[in-house]
RNA sequence: GGGCGAUUAGCUCAGUUGGCUAGAGCAGUCCGUUUACACCGGAAAGGUCGGGGGUUCGAGUCCCUCACCGCCCACCA
């Protein structure tokens, strides 16, 4: 026996050498496995993505549970023989590292406009890349076996030529358009954002009821009355008969300075029951509006701009911030005697959600997917959709979740991504940020036009635009396997097995990962979606760097080990759920890693490698134990395979400490000294056996201690993570 | 306004096709320097499984209802 188990296992001492061994044997590419005859050129194959973190800084215990289980599903697959690849990558996160770049550019009295553009890219870049490095570090340590060689990035060259491709194809099929909308406008970024981007806050009100001036005829109500200058049209429901003798007139009224034009219009969506039953209708500062007026062929009338300042003609307001106007518009209706009533409401506010600024709707130009449009799919992979079908992209994102070709876990969330998908609009590309992916297109004299390639053509110049981050890492899933290419990568690997991501960006990714796979692929993007929950800390608070109660993975791993970190991030927290953390489930999970070192150093005291070899007698008792852990192993075999992570691990930790050291070594115990020749050879077996196979299980969950142990054991340099994972 | 989740031991949570005396970690109690392990072993304690009703031979598990907490979605101005 080692001495080194004379001590208590020290995860520090072996957990980085162990690592850089796998990882320079190769085995986390499947062609070297397949090279070093551990894996068969023609074994099934399993594939996943990483979910790319983005380049802003450090990982959070979030990322630490995703890498655990995924690296304990790939280390499954890949000691079951399967062709296993697990593709790393980083996301550029436009927004998000802007953002965090042009703070600490603030600290040091910089600003990105004194920069220009490109000195103000290069900061960034060098930002992403130490990002970037700190995060491949985090990720080794957790003990990820991914494929270096393939590491991706989603504003490389590579992935630009995808986002490239895809964005002309989508152009050409009439999918993708530039379009002068109202958008959510964010005064804070400086950019439109989607609508996916925007949180609604509850805030208190007041509704405000009024006459735009003495001789208009209809009251209306509104809680923004600055947008009121806005206003091109008064709506009502066309079966409301107190106003019905006004519908079809045009009123010229003047509103604080402002003159109107306000047309009457019938509009079913009114509804008659609230407020006057009349609405003022801004068509260039609301949403809702705007499809009115589209409707109605209602002008619109732009008086806010991008700074959130009013630009109208009234002396009363123009210039000022929109709350400053809408005091100033209040007090003139009551000078005026205009206000009818004013009454304090509940409502609820867009806001952004990287900058928390209040959504300013405003009409601008901008570049859209458009989402219901139908198209001809050429060429399909899909059940149930022919070559040559017309499919929106809203069809086509629905029928492969509700098919059951894409199976989501836990189920509940399908009803959620249905629900999505019913209420989706037109997704908003365009943004005004430096970072991220151009805009392919460039604008040539008389309106030429170049889209997906550069036209290296002095008189052309690209849209200013980047695209929406969410642009990039939808195409996440083919882009990693080299596609537009034709590559053996894509051929072998796509669609992948599993999509393993947070629910809470469900919308944002997933959905748009199965948008631009069943678009530009005709298939799917992968089987199964395995969506984790979010981890909270131990009041059940959201962990952030600004609460000050975010939690390092490397501090933990430091302290108890990565195989207790992963642990404790596996046990017990099913699909969907969110967990309360505390460092005492990780405290447990060391103390394991220990028994599982002590059992092991019994063993190793009692037997030798002989021992495996099954002995011509084994007891009744023995066969017993060997059987039963047999039907364990077909068990969790199963449940591994159905994602059920939570499940295993605790069988596992329960059988290791609750029969196996328990009941198992202590019964072998007695035999090895009081028994005869046969039930001490028949236990010995029993011990050697099981604790060889118990390694085996526990690996994927607990890599490092149980690769330290075997190669302890086998000093012929075989290494536990391409060994067999056990019969059942 | 719509949808979803949670409510189980003092604390944090498992318990997924309804089935033996409801489990784990931490905390707490008692005993133990038995040759793998004090990062341990043994024993005991602790729960009307949120309330109420129903289905069933049998319900923590299924159905209805109420309560409280949390999350997501939403263009009632």
């Amino acid at each position: 026996m080692d001495n080194k188990f004379l001590k208590p296992y020290e995860p520090k001492e072996v957990e980085s050498d162990i690592y850089s061994k796998w990882r320079d044997a190769g085995f986390f590419n499947p062609d070297v496995c397949i090279t070093k005859g551990v894996t068969r050129m023609d074994a099934p194959t399993y594939s996943i993505v990483l979910p790319p973190p983005n380049v802003t800084g450090v990982l959070h215990l979030g990322h630490a549970m995703m890498l655990a289980i995924q690296d304990t599903i790939v280390r499954f697959q890949r000691m079951r023989g399967k062709r296993t690849l697990w593709i790393p990558g980083t996301d550029h996160a436009a927004i998000a590292t802007q953002t965090k770049v042009e703070k600490l550019l603030q600290k040091d009295g910089k600003r990105k406009h004194d920069l220009g553009r490109e000195a103000f890219l290069k900061e960034v870049d060098a930002f992403a890349q130490d990002s970037h490095d700190t995060i491949a570090k985090q990720i080794s340590a957790m003990g990820a076996s991914v494929d270096w060689s393939r590491e991706a990035f989603t504003l490389d060259d590579t992935r630009e030529k995808a986002v490239h491709t895809a964005f002309k194809k989508m152009y050409e099929d009439g999918l993708i358009y530039r379009k002068e909308k109202v958008i959510n406008w964010d005064p804070k970024g400086q950019t439109v954002i989607s609508d996916d981007e925007i949180v609604h806050e509850a805030r208190k009100a007041t509704l405000y009821t009024f006459k735009y001036a003495a001789d208009f005829p209809i009251a209306i109500s509104t809680t923004r009355p600055e947008t009121k200058y806005g206003d091109t049209a008064v709506a009502v429901h066309p079966d409301d008969t107190r106003y019905a003798q006004f519908v079809g007139h045009t009123f010229e009224v003047n509103f604080a300075g402002e003159q109107l034009s306000i047309q009457i219009i019938a509009d079913p969506s009114v509804d008659p029951e609230f407020g006057t039953g009349a609405l003022g209708v801004t068509p260039a500062h609301s949403q809702t509006d705007y499809d009115m007026a589209q409707a109605h062929n209602l002008p619109l009338k732009q008086v806010i701009n991008e700074y959130a300042k009013m630009t109208t003609s009234s002396e009363l307001v123009n210039g000022l911030k929109v709350e400053e106007a809408r005091t100033k518009t209040v007090e003139w209706l009551r000078s005026q005697a205009l206000m009818i009533d004013e009454q304090e409401s509940d409502q609820n506010v867009s806001t952004a959600e990287r900058t928390g600024a209040i959504i300013e709707p405003l009409p601008k130009l901008q570049w859209f997917v458009d989402v219901n449009k139908k198209f001809t799919l050429k060429h399909s992979h899909l059940d149930g959709i022919t070559d040559g079908a017309q499919v929106s992209l809203k069809e086509l994102m629905t029928h492969v979740v509700e098919s059951g070709q894409i199976n989501i876990l836990p189920e509940r969330f399908e009803k959620t991504y249905f629900h999505w998908i019913t209420n989706l609009r037109d997704w908003c590309i365009s943004r005004q940020i430096w970072y991220g992916h151009r805009i392919p297109v460039w604008y040539g004299p008389d309106g030429a036009l170049s889209v997906g390639q550069d036209p290296h053509d002095q008189s052309f110049v690209q849209d200013d635009d980047t695209l929406d981050t969410w642009f990039s890492s939808a195409l996440w899933t083919f882009s990693t396997l080299g596609w537009p290419d034709a590559t053996e990568d894509f051929a072998h690997y796509h669609p992948t097995d599993l999509l393993e991501t947070g629910y809470d960006i469900i919308f944002f990714w997933v959905a748009r990962m199965i948008l631009m796979s069943t678009y530009l692929l005709g298939d799917i993007p992968f089987k199964t979606i395995y969506l984790h929950g979010i981890v909270r800390d131990a009041k059940g608070k959201k962990m952030s760097k600004s609460l000050g109660n975010a939690i390092d993975p490397l501090d933990l791993i430091e302290t108890y080990g990565t195989d207790a970190v992963r642990m404790s991030l596996l046990v017990g927290i099913g699909p969907g759920s969110d967990t309360n953390f505390s460092e005492d489930k990780v405290r447990a999970y060391k103390k394991f890693a220990n028994k599982i070192w002590n059992a092991t150093r019994f063993v190793l005291e009692q037997t030798t490698d002989a021992d495996f070899a099954t002995p011509d007698t084994l007891t009744q008792q023995d066969t017993q134990y060997l059987n039963d852990f047999n039907s364990l192993v077909h068990e969790i075999t199963k449940e591994i395979e159905e994602y059920k992570l939570y499940l295993v691990s605790e069988k596992l930790y329960h059988y290791v400490w609750h029969t196996f050291a328990d009941i198992i070594i202590e019964d072998c115990k007695k035999r090895i000294a009081q028994g005869n020749e046969d039930e001490k050879k028949s236990a010995r077996h029993t011990l050697r056996y099981l604790l060889i196979n118990q390694l085996k299980v526990l690996h994927p969950f607990m890599p490092f201690i149980t690769e330290e142990i075997w190669q302890t054991i086998h000093k012929d340099n075989t290494m536990l993570i391409v060994s067999a994972w056990p019969h059942a």
